[in-house]
DNA sequence: GAGATTATGGCAGCCGCTGACACTCGACAA
DNA sequence: TTGTCGAGTGTCAGCGGCTGCCATAATCTC
């Protein structure tokens, strides 16, 4: 059962292992007194190093709010570049999407409990400015899958149409999980039926007339 | 030739120019130095108060660099609910954008020269603090222009095609301004052109098959 | 084991931001 | 005009995020 700490060195270890404790440290100290009242020497202390430290694994205390989303865009991302070419591209962004929460969950729950990342998830979206770092992400992340869709297809990069698709289905993404932090539980299952539900409403959304 | 500020008492007539001048010497030490370059210290010092009272003005720095976006957004906003109920929900937001430019460019000029607020608006994309700060009020735009359109259409909060069209809609904005900013000219007119050429491509871009 | 490399801690300091308090000056009535 | 009231301002002290610098301690390489 040898995973793949064992084949690295020591040090690497040890730097893996930090990391993920002030992740999680980060975590718990956040949904005990909210973000703005947890100061990164409470997080260092908590993890058992300097404040200093802290700093030169985490951009800033933004990062370690936003650590465990991270994981999650770069799945989505890798899923969708795996579709196979064949597929009209919303269908690739949907099939993709759909397919690799389960993935994603395990991912999750190797760092954090999923209970514990709800909470953190429904802080990221009360906390402006953590929703605010959230969705620069999330552009950015729509940047890469823009570019990823323009490849499929063979497009040039002045092509709008990736880039307005990626815009409709993220938009989408983007209410699927404001509704889950809302739900608070973890029932992926209906979270993956309610995602394709709400992705199936795209092409009437751009119909001409809803009245009709 | 009154004003209103005529009509208006001393006290308020000061505070608007105190916030004009803030804004205006804000921009200017942004261009010069840059974002991070410039501190609070200076930016009150060039308009001639205290840092305390900058900050009884702005709720942060981030704030002043994004005070003409602010006004911009409350046009657009105010212009979309100005369309006829008669109008597609697309129609409108097209129209709306289209038309109220030119509004926007004076309102503009009314506080910052335009060739100005072309660089704070580049140093803005640039910037990942500014851009996190504007991206998040842009989805804040979003959220009231959802509403509206679902007022408009007489829909309940919970159907997912408002959300889904402004998603689109802004997608598309965003890819135009973006483009705005490289331009780095003012040329209002050509600038409307691209806009409409741009949502006119939402329809084609949520086709099935683009290869056809 | 010696030396090179890398992670860590402690310190000093800048900057964004806030609360508390005193002061100035415009607003408004007597 | 004058006196009072309150909004706007400046000053000061202080917290918390974040960084550069240097010394120390741990790991890796030979």
């Amino acid at each position: 059962m040898h995973t793949i700490e064992s084949t690295t060195g020591l040090r690497e270890r040890k730097k893996r292992r930090t990391r993920e404790a002030l992740v999680r440290c980060a975590q718990e100290l956040f949904a005990l007194q909210g973000y703005e009242g947890t100061t990164v020497d409470e997080i260092a202390a908590a993890a058992d190093v300097s404040q200093r430290t802290f700093f030169r694994y985490f951009a800033g205390k933004e990062d370690v709010a936003l650590a465990v989303q991270r994981m999650i865009e770069s799945h989505i991302l890798a899923a969708v570049c795996a579709r196979p070419a064949a597929e009209p591209p919303l269908t690739a962004l949907r099939s993709a999407v759909v397919e690799c929460w389960d993935g994603i969950g395990e991912a999750i729950e190797s760092v954090v409990p999923l209970e514990l990342y709800v909470r953190t998830y429904r802080m990221i979206q009360e906390t402006p400015q953590l929703l605010a770092a959230h969705l620069r992400r999330l552009a950015e992340l729509e940047d890469r899958l823009t570019d990823e869709i323009a490849r499929r297809e063979g497009l040039p990069a002045e092509d709008p149409r990736p880039r307005i698709l990626v815009a409709a289905f993220s938009g989408v993404m983007r209410e699927v999980g404001k509704r889950w932090g809302d739900l608070l539980d973890g029932d992926m299952e209906g979270f993956r039926q309610r995602t394709a539900a709400y992705l199936d409403q795209i092409g009437p959304a751009l119909a001409e007339n809803w009245r009709s």
